[in-house]
DNA sequence: CAACACGACTATCGTAATCC
DNA sequence: GGATTACGATAGTCGTGTTG
């Protein structure tokens, strides 16, 4: 049951793209995806890397003003102490706090909201894409085993891994387990991951989610590649549940009040409600000059098409095309 | 070198399948 | 039986190779 829910969902690229070749795939290194084309802005760092920040009050200030920016809520007295937490967890560069997971802040601060969003903003920050000023810290060794494999971050995207709040019981277990997730904790988990990044990601598309899986996949394999391969990497399925989720939630709830207000196809395209009366300044014999002035147009190469008069007579004898559709 | 063909990929949508 | 999920068709864009 479980296993053919996934199997269904894994379109064979082959299958879909017949004519796949070798010679194809070679150029595919070099392909610009939509999304590379469409200009992001630049994934600035608001927080700009201040030499000499190991300096005990320099960081303590740094810190202090981080948080505050993230959780003004919090009290002066617990933004202390979540300093000194985080000192106490090796944070001595900026660029440290991108090693804390949800599960570590949570644990100190007992409040899963506030942990996750200090962590997301701290990922999308200092995700792991930059370079580390610190590798081989304390804390990267202490923290090391959180994760099979660090989970790859999209630039903009939030980072989800198996102490993700964003992860069901269900799924984290099987994640430590190193075993397949259930059809309904992956599916609940997809739903999360989905609305969690409609929240942060302004201008959320449907391609960014392919980052997203391919980071789960690399991180805990047995329990989300594809059983049966379709790319290298494996992430295919979950990278298709994901956008899927995306599509059919952006999908109007009520279809049935939909479609009682839309008109009908046939309607739409004006096949039943077509005014078949011929327009004044037009005779039938008008209309058959202009039809046929397009027939021979088409005849032409495109290079000798004028699309003004294409675009002229194409609208003028509006009444021939609907007549020939409808019948007389 | 422009025009074209083709492959890879995305977004959208209708609808079948499945779930609850 | 309604809601949700997933499949597949289609249209469109873009990059690259080929052709005249």
């Amino acid at each position: 049951m479980e296993s053919s829910q996934y199997t269904k969902i894994r379109i064979s690229k082959e299958q879909r793209y017949p004519t796949l070749n070798i010679k194809a795939k070679r150029r595919k290194g070099s392909k610009q995806t939509n999304e590379q084309r469409q200009s992001l802005p630049p994934h600035g760092n608001p927080f700009k890397e201040v030499s000499g920040l190991e300096m005990d009050s320099q960081l303590r200030d740094f810190l202090k003003g981080n948080i505050q920016g993230i959780l003004p809520h919090l009290s002066e007295e617990r933004t202390e102490d979540l300093i000194d937490f985080l000192k106490s967890k090796g944070v001595k560069k900026q660029r440290d706090l991108r090693r804390l997971t949800c599960d570590v802040l949570e644990g100190h601060l007992n409040d899963m909201v506030d942990a996750c969003d200090l962590f997301d903003e701290w990922q999308k920050v200092y995700g792991e894409g930059g370079p580390s000023t610190s590798r081989g810290s304390g804390l990267q060794s202490r923290l090391a085993n959180n994760f099979q494999q660090q989970p790859v971050p999209t630039p903009n995207m939030p980072t989800f891994d198996k102490d993700s709040p964003y992860m069901p019981a269900s799924v984290k277990e099987a994640c430590i387990q190193r075993k397949r997730a259930s059809s309904s904790g992956r599916n609940q988990m997809v739903e999360r991951i989905v609305d969690r990044c409609r929240e942060v990601v302004p201008g959320l598309q449907r391609s960014m989610f392919n980052d997203v899986a391919l980071s789960l996949v690399l991180a805990y394999p047995d329990t989300f590649k594809d059983t049966i391969l379709v790319s290298k990497h494996g992430s295919d399925s979950l990278a298709k549940q994901l956008r899927d989720k995306f599509d059919n939630d952006k999908r109007p709830k009520n279809s049935t009040q939909m479609e009682k207000e839309a008109p009908s196809n046939k309607e739409a395209y004006g096949c039943i409600r077509w005014n078949s009366t011929l327009p004044d300044s037009e005779t039938e014999d008008s209309q058959e000059e202009k039809r046929q002035s397009l027939v021979d147009m088409h005849m032409l190469s495109k290079k000798e098409w004028d699309w003004k008069i294409i675009k002229k007579h194409s609208e003028e004898s509006f009444f021939l095309q609907m007549k020939d559709i409808n019948g007389p």
